[in-house]
DNA sequence: CCCCAGGCAGCGC
DNA sequence: GCGCTGCATGGG
């Protein structure tokens, strides 16, 4: 293995399980180096998570910090260790669903990612009808690409300016040879670019929920489920609840929310997740589907994580 | 070979 | 408003 240029090293005690947490957050660049260690490149810095025993993280990161508490800062709030997952479902949940409370609690260790606004955008953009593997393939080509080189294979996630000029052949290489997804990530890139989307703007506590999706329902290549990941991984809405195929599938095994319809409409797509935020509590309604979403598929379905 | 993978837009009806 | 289709590719 080549050796980065780590500028600092921490050892830190957290309630968290790696794998689920890096899963959960969709951070679409994790590489997984080892058994227990992962890397990413996060705000323009290598960092890498090794689980040393469980709840003990080794964190290197080439971020320049003055002392451990501003690497220590910076890891917390971005693998979102404010958030308590243990006391996250409400009580009417643990009541009317025991089972399924007891099953999730095996990952309390699960966290929300914070990720950065544009990068999420992106990454999820690329997300239709494809594998987590085959996602990760293209932001991380989309980086090598388009973005700036940092050390040894490592590239930052281009900005919205060097998107919003690439050639649209060679961007499409990098979105699964999908000319279309290219087109809609280059036209939103430049929306961003001229400040037309502003994406800081559009984040909690500045702007709400709804406000944040209808805003970028109005692009090309954003749909109900794209909208709703953005917000909820990249804008700090934790309201938000993405409906995917398997939210969709547990919806209508654990709670009986099933539609009609065989193709998910806008309309029942709203019905549904209003449903969920009932069911699971609207302020974090987002971390909750996630929780249910990993022990789903995990339990459920038996799919690996990476 | 078939089916599915963290969907969305465009079209006909 | 609903349902079908194209988009591309890898893995089970």
């Amino acid at each position: 293995m080549f050796e980065l240029p780590f500028q600092s090293e921490l050892l830190y005690d957290v309630p968290l399980n790696l794998e689920a947490t890096l899963f959960c957050g969709q951070a679409f660049r994790w590489q997984k180096l080892g058994e227990d260690t992962f890397q990413a490149v996060v705000y323009g810095e290598i960092l890498r998570l090794t689980a040393l025993q469980p709840n003990r993280l080794l964190i290197g990161s080439t971020a320049e910090c003055i002392n451990s508490k501003s690497l220590r800062d910076f890891v917390w709030h971005y693998l979102g260790l404010e958030d308590d997952v243990s006391t996250l479902l409400p009580a009417s949940f643990i009541q009317t669903y025991p089972h399924l409370y007891q099953g999730a609690s095996a990952y309390f260790g699960l966290r929300l990612l914070r990720q950065e606004p544009f990068e999420t955008l992106v990454s999820f953009m690329c997300a239709q009808g494809v594998g987590i593997a085959l996602i990760r393939r293209q932001t991380t080509f989309t980086s090598q690409s388009f973005g700036d080189f940092i050390a040894i294979t490592e590239y930052k996630f281009p900005t919205p300016e060097q998107l919003a000029n690439a050639p649209i052949g060679k961007l499409t290489r990098c979105t699964n040879n999908n000319a279309h997804r290219a087109r809609h990530i280059r036209a939103i890139s430049m929306a961003v670019a001229r400040g037309d989307l502003n994406l800081a703007q559009l984040s909690a506590p500045h702007c709400d929920f709804e406000t944040a999706r209808e805003t970028l329902l109005r692009y090309s290549g954003i749909g109900e489920k794209i909208a709703d990941c953005v917000c909820l991984f990249g804008l700090g809405h934790h309201t938000a609840f993405p409906i995917d195929t398997h939210v969709r599938q547990y919806l209508e095994a654990w709670f009986g929310l099933s539609t009609h319809t065989t193709s998910l409409t806008s309309k029942e797509y709203r019905r549904l997740s209003d449903a969920a935020r009932r069911i699971l509590g609207a302020e974090q309604a987002g971390l909750a589907g996630q929780l249910l979403f990993h022990y789903w598929r995990k339990d459920v379905k038996h799919m690996k994580a990476f």
